[in-house]
DNA sequence: CGCAAGATTGACATCAATCAACTGAGGTGG
DNA sequence: CCACCTCAGTTGATTGATGTCAATCTTGCG
């Protein structure tokens, strides 16, 4: 549970912008989630095309952002840690361009629209907080997109490794010998836009490299410094203030308030 | 000019939800901008950290978004056409994450964000159509993972080309035989993420191929089809409504209501 | 005219995809 | 309990795509 006092949304912009709402803001939100649901195992819960009159909070688990290609094979295009309001696009876009899945064992939370419509017309504070935390993600599409075009196999898996335990540990889950995934070679290819046989031979790399070591759901970091540096990982484009939730290796940022009234 | 009524703001969300707002809203938009700038060269208009107090529309021109590595070497992660209100994210994020510049002979229009704080609280509706078009940004960023993970350099590069050739198109410029851009084969490299040279090469093979051609800032397209299909390319994440404003080759999209009051 | 930036071409090196074979763990049914 | 299956991961050999280096060409412009 991440917070008594808000066991649904007690991670949402944790460790960002969470500070800049007050104690009524974040009644009001966690109020706003209708009902939770507990999914096991890969499921989709959102659809290319679909028509949405909810939202999702990923309370617990991670999540993918997919698109098919023409044949049918899906890829992945964003990762949702707990906390993120995984669709809340949805709600401004009104059709989603992707497909959303729940990896693992995860909780969920449904938003009605027709809440948030009120929020829009009666909280425009709260308002700008949910339309910042939408741009998060595109922040983090961005430097998706730079890793892509700029980092070889092993720089490209190595960043985003760092960018998950960085945003794990935002949220208060991993610590900093490392943490759990249920990630799977497969996804992680479809992540880094390469080979599932290169996945494998990078991540042999990585461990004789004594930079980190995957085992069974487990990510072990055995060297912080030279994973940033083959990462070329500078995490301001995740928007922290500074303090992780636990442990700080990755983190040389200063604090900063980024949204006023 | 885009449009009689709305030189300025004209092309925004024009053959989207530009329909969505009304001839009140029209005005208040139109209104927003404070003062226009014509820029001439390649000339950066917002630096990464900056926190700025006004947000940026493209009224004329093309711009890019770009990130410096750790060598100080900038790679772009998207690209802006007239219509784009370019940094309006600025506004919830407050301090921006990447660089934007505008590329040969632009205008710009500078909303301050003490207006946009206005619409947030009595324009609600207008608020959530800002919203819709900072996430468009994200919807693009998206495709654009897919496509450098996906594809080879021919596909990228016909990917990007059909992109902007319908993302003109969209606003009324271009037509059914190609369009007029700034880029240079080093944008090109760097968009695509592949070396300058190989750009020469594919550019090549397209023009062979008869695909379409690249000559003095001029983009021909030969083959719809053939492009189309080198790219796989589906515009549905570019949220069209159907109609393009000047020709409709690679067009098959429906018309649908996006979002609603 | 001469320079600089952009573009082109060829030769070669490197990275990563593909193909094929194999291992190991977990689950299921006889 | 074991035989069998499947899925995830590993390894080696080979191929293809793309990066890099070096040289040359073209164009626009002072």
């Amino acid at each position: 549970m991440a917070d008594d006092l808000y066991p649904l949304t007690g991670r949402f912009l944790q460790g960002r912008l969470r500070h800049g709402m007050d104690q009524r803001e974040l009644n009001i939100l966690e109020g706003l989630i209708d009902r939770t649901e507990l999914l096991q195992g890969e499921s989709t819960i959102l659809h290319r095309g679909d028509f949405c009159e909810y939202s999702t909070m990923l309370i617990e688990g991670m999540a993918i952002r997919s698109i098919a290609d023409h044949e049918g094979k899906s890829h992945i295009v964003g990762f949702q840690v707990p906390g993120d309001f995984v669709d809340l696009h949805g709600f401004a876009l009104k059709r989603l361009d992707h497909d959303l899945t729940v990896l693992g064992r995860a909780r969920v939370g449904y938003v009605p629209h027709e809440r948030l419509r009120a929020v829009m017309t009666q909280e425009p504070h709260l308002a700008r907080i949910f339309w910042f935390s939408t741009l998060l993600d595109a922040s983090i599409h961005r430097e998706w997109i730079m890793k892509t075009t700029q980092l070889r196999a092993v720089g490209r898996m190595a960043h985003f490794f760092a960018e998950l335990w960085y945003r794990l540990r935002m949220v208060a889950l991993g610590d900093a010998s490392g943490f759990q995934t249920p990630l799977t070679q497969t996804h992680l290819a479809s992540i880094c836009g390469i080979s599932t046989i290169h996945v494998s031979r990078t991540l042999r790399d990585l461990r004789e490299g004594g930079v980190l070591d995957f085992q069974r759901g487990r990510i072990t970091i055995l060297d912080s410094d030279k994973l940033k540096t083959i990462a070329r990982f500078d995490p301001a484009y995740l928007y922290g203030e500074g303090g992780l939730a636990v442990g700080n290796a990755l983190d040389k940022g200063t604090p900063e308030t980024l949204v006023d009234g």
